[in-house]
DNA sequence: CTGTAACCGAGACGGTACGTCCGGTCTTCCA
DNA sequence: TGGAAGACCGGACGTACCGTCTCGGTTACAG
């Protein structure tokens, strides 16, 4: 049996160091160019130190983002609430697009996608972990929608948050298309036609 | 100047051996391990034959999924057309659920998007090669549900397509959720409460 | 200043598994594959208290070796005396080319050598501790010789000793010649007449 | 079956670089000290350019001394010859060592040595290649003493050389004595006693 | 029908990075 | 406090490929 490194006497000095440095080189190299030998000797650290703790350097790359978050636990991730859902949503998704026009967060989502695609034990991980939460606090939202009769109340929260960003998230990723902020309030609006309430309720 | 090679004394036996090499290595050993290296030998060619037509590794691999389309030209691209936009759609949702499910579509899609998520030349030919056919066929059958009154006018068949296609897509390749034929057939639902004909006209 | 280690609080117990693990991992693999970290693993000694206790692996080595020489105290490192020179050392010159010849003894001794070549505070121990009452031994038997006429008066005993065995320590050393049993005949042949009792003493 | 690198392809500049470069880095920073890495970055080589031609890095510090040998095809190998065998040798031994005095000497000899002990069939390269041929030379002017009458007839010139080196390279590899002009004078005494004329002959 | 210029196969080359191994130091925890 | 355990930084190992290059050989167009 293959020994196992016993966590407990983990240098936290080098995991930061490591975690930070590799999100220093994804921006500033890009995905393509980044290596272990690169992190380590940024990082000061051996690189029998990353092989250690980590299986690979798709696995790296989440860690540094897992970090941040864990960095700043009660993240904003909650979005705005004013009772108005196309509003909300339309403000939520115009800031996405900005957000994916910022070039200093193409590489590491790029990068981080780059790996997932080919790992799915890394795909996992990063529903579980990074996904997941953010995920959830979007279904929070339409949830509370639901309540205020603006969203059909047995609508599949899943397919709802798919419908709303994979869209939006293709076209960036696979350069399909132009992002704008007309075409996020054209995604909403869709969203809301397939996702809003009953017509026979308003008929009525 | 950088000398061009002459494409008229280009080996069309040499071509064809290093995309059949390409795609057979994909298929058994996964995108992390095709190399250039590997081509070569496999196919019984100079690197140097690669290097001097096409521009990256990327390149070859999106080439050799063209050459297959080339190979049946006159591909069934087209989508059903039965007059009932509803049960076509869920038709080939369904079937392109099943293809995704498939092991053998699994690698040699997976190794494009990895190319093409870092390579915007790649994805720009990308679009217009693959992509943009097979998109332009089912904006066709859009345009058939337009003309007999089961999808909106005024439509935008961009979004459409990404309305019913990336939640799916995306599921597949991040592996954020199952894939199955129910998964389809609500896809379709909500895309036709989006995209449906306009509510207005038939409550005059 | 450093803090030198207290001998007398030593574990006997791990010195004694440090040499036994050195001894067989030289036997079983060689020199070359022989490192400080396979030694302390065999041990079950942590890497420190070896490098706490030797200064480098060619010490562990030789000690690995002396150990022996104390394990039994009053070795029968005497030279046999029948009042015979020229018989004694032909038994002694055979004897020790059967010796190079046993493949137990290969790796263990080209260890020692291979070290003390390119460590010269290495080869002054092995001259104190190894060789010296090794030779000492030697010598013995030839003031014997001396004593019965059957030596020069005058020779000098480091020469003689080197006479005899240097060619046939380099033979097997550099693997440059054959060791056979008439090999260390002649050898003893040369030394009896290069050191013999001085001719014109005999003719008078 | 392992494919051969095509020798005719090789190129001589690589090859240079890398031989110099190891006797420069022996020279300059000892034997232990060399690695494959060292010898490629001063060599401006890829590593793989050594592996492909040299099976270890012992053969690449043999090929290294070698090559100063092929540069003077016609090194002055040949010992001198006044018709006095006792002055000649005495000469040639002096200058050995002297020669084995010298620092410059030390390192890559030692290394070479290091290399040869723990592996025959580099020790077989170093017998035909580099020893051989000194050797011839220096039994040439045995035969010569032969032919002279200043040596036995029918003395065994492979154990001639030994007896005279073997004492003194022995003590130098060791360092079990030192290395004095007397010593060398006393070693050329021994050798004669023991292989020169036959006694009887020149009693009767 | 014959240069001659190009592509072609092959593969050596200078490099980068891989993942592993080990040297020597430092730290933690046990006896 | 010595010793086991083993994580750590550093750096060499030998391998796999990268993309460039040079070498004959073999087309195939031009004179």
């Amino acid at each position: 049996m293959a020994k196992q490194p016993d966590p407990a006497r983990r240098s936290q000095r080098s995991r930061q160091a490591i975690l930070t440095a590799a999100r220093e080189l994804i921006t500033e190299m890009g995905y393509a160019k980044l290596s272990i030998e690169a992190i380590a000797a940024r990082a000061g650290v051996g690189k029998q130190t990353i092989y250690r703790w980590w299986p690979s350097k798709g696995a790296v790359v989440l860690d540094a983002f897992l970090a941040l978050s864990e960095a700043g636990p009660e993240q904003d991730m909650a979005l705005p609430d004013t009772g108005d859902l196309e509003a909300d949503l339309k403000v939520v998704m115009r800031a996405t697009v900005a957000e994916f026009a910022d070039p200093a967060f193409e590489a590491p989502i790029r990068a981080l996608n780059t790996e997932i695609i080919n790992d799915p034990a890394l795909a996992a991980q990063y529903q579980e972990k990074l996904a997941g939460p953010v995920d959830e606090a979007k279904k929070e939202r339409l949830r509370s929608a639901q309540r205020a009769g603006q969203l059909a109340a047995g609508a599949d929260l899943d397919l709802a948050l798919e419908l709303l960003y994979a869209p939006l998230y293709q076209r960036w990723l696979l350069r399909s298309g132009p992002l704008t902020p007309q075409y996020a309030d054209a995604l909403v609006d869709a969203f809301l036609k397939a996702m809003g309430p009953d017509i026979d309720a308003s008929t009525h």
